[in-house]
DNA sequence: GCAACCAGTTCCCAAGGGGGT
DNA sequence: CACCCCCTTGGGAACTGGTTG
């Protein structure tokens, strides 16, 4: 038995072999390489042999010959994510790849023993969705990474004006207030990584708040593991407050649920909305008012910036007005 | 101004040239390559040079060079997953890194208009937590990717024993049946794409609820968007069911919901309890009683299995006894 | 340490056919 | 009618950065 298989992967040489012409025609036709052209009849042939013969280039020799990895990643944070962010990232996949680009996702661990994923994937760009700390960015740097989203010589303070920012916020203040409750207050969870997002929603709240003619916002941490929503609800319903905008619904549910324990009714004696619309929102009882932010939306954008960066295609990075929406339901 | 700096990318010819040594030495010494043999002095250079120049290897031409990219693909069902399934992926990668590997997680999308993320890694191993159907995998062997856990090879059935499945059922039943219900109902979601583990938990509950002296276990389907968990808690009411098995805490939430606005009363009426330990448990009003799996262990184990499927390492895939832990809480 | 290799990509040039002068 | 030029088509070969006999 010598003429055992190598079952060897099928290459480009193999179907220029099998055809009698050369890699490089297989390549020109198999990349539409412009700059070249080649006959349709040839054209034909080569498609129908290297579908014939299974051919799947190797994506490691494509990067190494053309210097780029056609790979985005896309940087999650550690905290717990929007629900149905998934969605969203299908989207970005499904535009990205038909720009030729892999979407790949990777959450960002905070304590950081392992060696993040873009120095083993040499990604063309790197997207987060907040900025990135002066270290993560040292490591991209060093591993030849340039093309980085959000693009950290611009003012960082640059994406708290974004919609996905603000529009949440907006839409929990004005609700509240048009439903008559004049003084609201502000609870998010006590976690020193979502400092940066939740002062920007937070600054949000307080000037949607201030145009709408209210007063000043009470702003409290709630850890739900702890009696800090027990004391909040105590100190709010002592102080008159009668309407919570909460960061997201862990925390209007916490709220929720210590307001019901202590025998405050809601949202009779104090509303509370949430932020995300998740499936606690939906099935906590009473069930919770919370926002929606467009996903798909969000995942487009997404894409679009991330095409941009890479090889300025995606045309103009118009923000396309983010939608979000208000889910109203029994606590506000 | 002809002297321009080209900025290009620091290689390891770079680093021979630096030391007047050969690029074959640089790799030696970079690769601890074995039955190759370096002076200690030499070595020590090398090391010193390359992280003077910031030396980081290509790993496309490292892939290229040695056919294997050393990523290991993680595939995460489309459905939600078990909540802090981070965790879990965190320690696998930790323990994946140690023996060179990156992990990156991708989540199979139902709907499939994207292309499969493995046939854009190029990954050693491909890993799921539960069998692939015919279509993934006909695709991956269409890659070239022949290392796939589970093993499409060996029974199918096979993973339905394992203690991810298994632990979560025995325990919640044996707890409701300890706390002295005798009438026992299982719901879970209506969702098809669950199908496979919501038959092969349900059919642990049965088995322990039999050993346990229980008659039969009735068995529905709820949509949590729909009245069907309210006409489920009538009826249970109705027929003497005391308590109830979820798939998960979203299930048990909605049961107990639907109970509390019916005015059945939890736990006192119905006993609930439901499986993940999410959040929506502890916040909950009541607070449900879930199943907490050992998420670190089951990292330990997936990486364990991986690299035992690359390359033989990991050890013998000694299936460590999972824990699962009963948290009780208010609703039973 | 030299040199062959991994599997593509791409620059540059050769051959050949067609049309214009 | 002969000649020349240009454009289309496709090939040769260097190159990407490491690994290994």
């Amino acid at each position: 038995m010598t003429g055992e298989a190598k079952n060897r992967r099928v290459t480009a040489a193999d179907v220029a072999r099998s055809l009698g012409i050369s890699r490089a025609t297989v390549g020109f036709v198999l990349n539409n390489t412009r700059g070249q052209t080649i006959s349709e009849a040839t054209r034909k042939r080569v498609i129908a042999e290297a579908a014939r013969l299974g051919y799947r280039p190797h994506t490691a020799a494509q990067a190494l010959a053309r210097g780029s990895s056609r790979i985005v990643l896309l940087v999650l944070p550690d905290w717990p994510v929007e629900h149905s962010l998934g969605r969203h990232i299908a989207e970005a996949s499904r535009v990205l790849e038909e720009a030729g680009y892999s979407l790949v996702t990777y959450t960002l661990h905070e304590t950081g023993v392992t060696r993040p994923l873009w120095e083993a994937l040499d990604p063309d760009v790197v997207i987060g969705m907040l900025p990135f700390s002066e270290k993560d960015l040292a490591s991209m740097r060093a591993s030849g990474i340039t093309t980085i989203v959000p693009d950290p010589q611009t003012e960082p303070a640059e994406w708290q004006k974004g919609p996905s920012v603000v529009a949440g916020p907006e839409l929990q203040v004005s609700h509240l207030a048009g439903l008559g409750h004049s003084r609201i207050a502000f609870a998010a969870p006590d976690d020193s990584r979502l400092a940066r997002i939740i002062d920007a929603r937070l600054a949000v709240a307080r000037d949607t708040a201030a145009r709408m003619g209210l007063t000043g916002m009470d702003d409290r941490r709630i850890n739900v593991h702890d009696a800090s929503s027990r004391s909040a609800v105590l100190e709010w319903s002592r102080d008159g407050i009668t309407g919570v905008v909460a960061y997201n619904d862990e925390i209007a549910a916490a709220i929720a649920g210590a307001a019901l324990r202590e025998g405050i009714s809601v949202p009779g004696q104090l509303a509370v909305i949430g932020h995300d619309d998740t499936p606690l929102a939906e099935l906590f009882v009473p069930s919770l008012s919370s926002i929606r932010l467009d996903i798909e939306g969000l995942g487009r954008q997404i894409a679009m910036t991330a095409l941009n960066a890479a090889d300025g295609r995606g045309g103009a990075a118009e923000d396309p007005p983010l939608v979000a929406d208000l889910i109203r339901r029994e606590s506000t």
